[in-house]
DNA sequence: ATTATAATTGCATAGTGACGCAATCGTGCA
DNA sequence: TGCACGATTGCGTCACTATGCAATTATAAT
C-alpha cells in the first residue's frame, strides 16, 4: 500500500513543479543539464542576467526540491543536477498517468489508481 | 533541426510547470486522472473547497498549458486530461536529461545537447 | 592578521498569482 | 420571450515571490 507503481499522490507534487516554474531556474537547470558537470554559482550566473544573490536563492529552491545537490569545494560551492532521481520521478509520473488513463470506464479502478 | 530527441529547450517549459505548481490545480488534475472521463466544472469543484470561479480559472490555466482540453456539451463544459501528450512530454524531458547527463565529460556534446 | 574572493542572508520593493464576490455570457427549457 | 442553470470574466484584496543592494559568512592567499 502506498507503494504502488501508479501512486499518483506520491509523485504529483506541486513543490517539485513550483521549483521548475521559474524561467531563470529553468535556465540554470538547462545549463547544468548541458554541462553535465558540477558548476559554481558564479559559472551558473553567466546563463541569466540577474544578481548572483538571486542565482544563489534559485539554487536553494532547486536544492530544497531535490533537483540539485550542492558540494562545497574550497571557497566555491558546486551544484550538480540529481539527474537519476529527477528522471525516475518524471517517468513515475508519466507511468502513473498512463496506467490510470489507459483504463476505459468499464475497467474502472482495477489498476489501483485512487485518491489517498 | 530542433526536432532532436534530446531537445531540452523544447520540453523544459516553465509554462507547463507553472501550471502544475498550484495545489488546487494538482487536485483537479488528480481528479481527472482518476476519473478517466471528461468532468464538468461543477464536478471538478467537488475535489477542492474553493469558489467555482476559481476552478474555472485553474482549468483555463491547465488548458493554456496544453494539459487539459475542453469540450462544450449543452450548458456544461467537459474537461479531460490530454494524457497522451502529457505522458509523452514528461518522457521526453526524462529522456533528454538522461541522454545529456549520461555523457561523461570526455564524450561532451556528441549527443546534441546544446542551448539554442 | 589582513585582504580578497565566493556564496549566502537581511531587507525593502515591485510584480505576480490565488481568491471571493458580483456581474455577465451562453445554452436549454417552459 | 422570459427564466434557470452552468461557466466565465471583471475587479479588488491579500499573500507570496523574484529581485537588487548591502551586509555577513566562509575560505583561501598574502
Amino acid at each position: 500500500m502506498g507503494d504502488s507503481p501508479v501512486d499518483i499522490n506520491k509523485n504529483l507534487d506541486p513543490l517539485l513543479f513550483k521549483a521548475l516554474s521559474e524561467p531563470n531556474r529553468i535556465a540554470i537547470l538547462k545549463q547544468l543539464v548541458e554541462c553535465c558537470k558540477p558548476c559554481s554559482v558564479t559559472e551558473l550566473n553567466e546563463c541569466c542576467p540577474i544578481d548572483i544573490s538571486v542565482v544563489s536563492r534559485h539554487l536553494a529552491v532547486l536544492r530544497d526540491a531535490g533537483i540539485v545537490e550542492a558540494k562545497k569545494k574550497g571557497k566555491e560551492v558546486y551544484y550538480s543536477i540529481c539527474h537519476l532521481e529527477l528522471v525516475e520521478t518524471l517517468r513515475s509520473i508519466a507511468d502513473a498517468i498512463e496506467t490510470c488513463c489507459s483504463n476505459d470506464q468499464s475497467a474502472s479502478n482495477s489498476s489501483g489508481c485512487k485518491t489517498g
